[in-house]
DNA sequence: CGAGGATTTGAAGATAATCAAATCCCGTGG
DNA sequence: CCACGGGATTTGATTATCTTCAAATCCTCG
């Protein structure tokens, strides 16, 4: 197999997002957190909710084995940390340097408690299908795809490790790190670093993510 | 490998299910379905919210090369129909004879709304978990776990096939089977029918299922 | 009793995990 | 500016797990 390699850099930021309803309009205050950095831990009483305003954010869960599940990645626009019980059933981290406005949750804030809810519920559907029964290169190629969605003209800039999209995915991180050298070696996809991508080829791709 | 031979039968009727809210106390009209019969499909307008009153209900949604996942499962006083966008994600059928009760979406129920979705977003996350990364052992303890759970004295009915097990942990039927039979062989379950089984040691069901 | 679907079991093959090592990349300090 | 160090990523070889294909058995129901 030809080695990864990378084609001349052309930056390209996370895309500007998206169309957003009323998350930047609630009451409350805005934190700022530095990469790695936790912004509620599994176990915390959950008190608030969150709107990720800049940066990016991931909910990770770890079973007593030392195993780790991603829950879910959050870009800006997104909101995030609503539980269903007291407790917060993830870890929430910064990604990178993030912007976070916190909510308490009162009563008065039902109807972005309900938006939270259901948009919470549709990412979750999509990775159970992502999870299910699927080989390691549907999963790479939904994934990217799904990335790739939300940013200009195909281009994303990853902004998790390798180990981030394998915990999410439910695979090893060497798998991950095969099927997308590969994934480039057929040119679908060119990484101008291990964190920017473009897709090349969005049909084929497509028909291997068989969505 | 010796035969899943199954022990005399001590009928279990499903366990009589649960401390339930005010999901019977809905305005609605109750409609009986018969088993494998279809109450919504993928794809149909989401109009209601749906209190499953008795019998049992699974959600599946299929892949366009035919494969299958099974969302969830719901049991008397659980709701489900509830989405995020105009149209179902799933299509909902009943595995046994159910009774279900429908009620109209308005703003008039936001509370059983809230309550859905919230209990729908733990059963997902819940769901997520099983799925990452976990071997065929542990998926299938930590499924018998939970059920066994909701029933007296660590019984249960099984409501579905082994074709629905598998879709919903993501395994291949014969693999569900294999690893059923292996925990019958040590002594962890005792299936009285291949629907009807009762945990025998708890504990180490416990440890393989590493939760 | 017979038929047909569901379940179990066997054997072989495929896929992904694991273990291990090489390479890349980036910030740091000389 | 460039060498150095260390984490991230890629790659290779091997192994374990799970799937697939096939066939036997069980169970239910007419």
């Amino acid at each position: 197999m030809t080695p990864l390699r990378h084609a001349p850099v052309q930056n390209v930021g996370h895309a500007p997002l998206l169309p957003v309803g009323d998350c930047f309009s609630l009451p409350g205050v805005v934190l700022s957190y530095a990469q790695s950095e936790q912004i509620y831990a599994e176990g915390d009483r959950a008190h608030f909710l969150y709107a990720l305003v800049a940066g990016a954010v991931r909910t990770v869960r770890h079973s007593s084995d030392g195993r780790r599940q991603v829950g879910a990645f959050y870009y800006p626009g997104d909101l995030f940390g609503l539980e269903v019980d007291e407790q917060h059933a993830f870890t929430a981290e910064a990604m990178c340097p993030a912007q976070v406005r916190s909510v308490r949750l009162g009563s008065a804030e039902d109807r972005a408690i309900a938006q939270a809810a259901r948009r919470e519920l549709a990412r979750a559907h999509d990775h159970l299908a992502m999870l299910g029964r699927r080989s390691a290169e549907e999963k790479v190629a939904s994934f990217l795809l799904e990335l790739a969605h939300q940013g200009p003209r195909d281009h994303a800039a990853l902004q998790m490790s390798r180990q981030d999209m394998a915990d999410y995915l439910g695979l090893a991180l060497e798998t991950v790190s095969r099927v997308l050298s590969r994934f480039q070696d057929e040119n679908l996809v060119v990484f101008s670093s291990c964190r920017d991508f473009r897709i090349i080829q969005r049909s084929r791709l497509r028909c291997l993510a068989s969505t």
